[in-house]
DNA sequence: CCGCTGTAGTTGATACATCCACTATAACCA
DNA sequence: TGGTTATAGTGGATGTATCAACTACAGCGG
């Protein structure tokens, strides 16, 4: 099962060219960056929950609240929140049904479609997203965007639309 | 509950000074970096996990399984694959229990330590990451480090140490 | 040898993400 | 107008993270 004794392990790739496949390996930088950069984006976003959990709140429903609070009349469409966070229709339906039974947010029926939900942020939702804000986007700053240089911050902008251009759209 | 007029929204930030609370924003640039950010690596991964699925195998056991191919002799004891991994010890327990259902790895009573566990890549396990790796690293390059340019990866990989760094332990 | 503290791992509860199959309405077009 | 297709959303099943409370063993100091 070795692929070769001086560099080992599945993180190593392979290549398709052609009908051929021929293995190319990740080298050491690129095996660290790859692994280094999922642990960090992994433990990042497991802070910002935990950060955010004094509040009642998840990332989660943060990020749905936030959206909403976005809107000029505090409300959006089902699908129209779903598609503006990248949220395919079912993770933005049990998300909000949950949020709904907690009475953060309310689904009424749209007048103009009869498929449609408008999804609205209640008093509630709104008490709680001004309460977890000031904790929230001080982790954000103080353990992501203040760590960084303004010239690494530029360079992620970069790289990050690049790999979200290629990436296939579902 | 607007915090201005001109630029509203929770992803703005406030910054603890003393005891004052202050508000300090995200400025557009900022803004966008974060959300892009956190767009592309949920998109990111899920694709991997989709693309994997063929496969049969989850991104988590493929990791798992990739870690235990990295050792000599392929096993490794539960807590240390989880420190390896960045991983708390009951994600990799209920990980590496769902895993020995499915005779990807076993599990053995480590003969120095009660405690401990040793987790041991199968024959099945083998062969599974076997199959699943060159699709798995030829997703990884094709949309991700082949997308980036030798400067974006070394950029990268240096603000990932540092927010890395930065990070508390737990 | 006893008790204390730390370490290894489990378990059950809850929340989250995804998949797939499903209902219902809308839009289109012949 | 009636049939087809696309869109909006639901619901259940499975796998995945996290938390807190738990058992059990190890190592240490008296």
């Amino acid at each position: 099962m070795d692929m070769s004794t001086t560099n080992r392990g599945y993180i190593n790739l392979f290549c398709h060219t052609g009908n051929m496949v021929q293995p190319r390996w990740l080298d050491d930088d690129e095996k660290r960056v790859w692994k280094d950069f999922t642990l960090m984006q992994f433990q990042l976003f497991a802070l910002i929950g935990r950060e955010l959990s004094d509040t009642g709140l998840s990332f989660q429903d943060y990020i749905v609240l936030a959206e909403l609070s976005d809107r000029p009349d505090y409300q959006a469409r089902l699908t129209d929140l779903g598609r503006q966070l990248g949220w395919e229709k079912s993770r933005i339906s049990h998300q909000v049904t949950r949020m709904e039974q907690r009475n953060l947010v309310a689904k009424v029926k749209c007048p103009n479609d009869q498929r449609s939900y408008l999804i609205t942020l209640t008093k509630t939702g709104r008490t709680a997203i001004q309460a977890a804000a000031p904790q929230h986007v001080d982790t954000v700053r103080r353990y992501f965007i203040d760590v960084l240089t303004p010239k690494q911050l530029q360079v992620l902008g970069q790289l990050t639309g690049a790999v979200l251009e290629t990436l296939p759209d579902p």
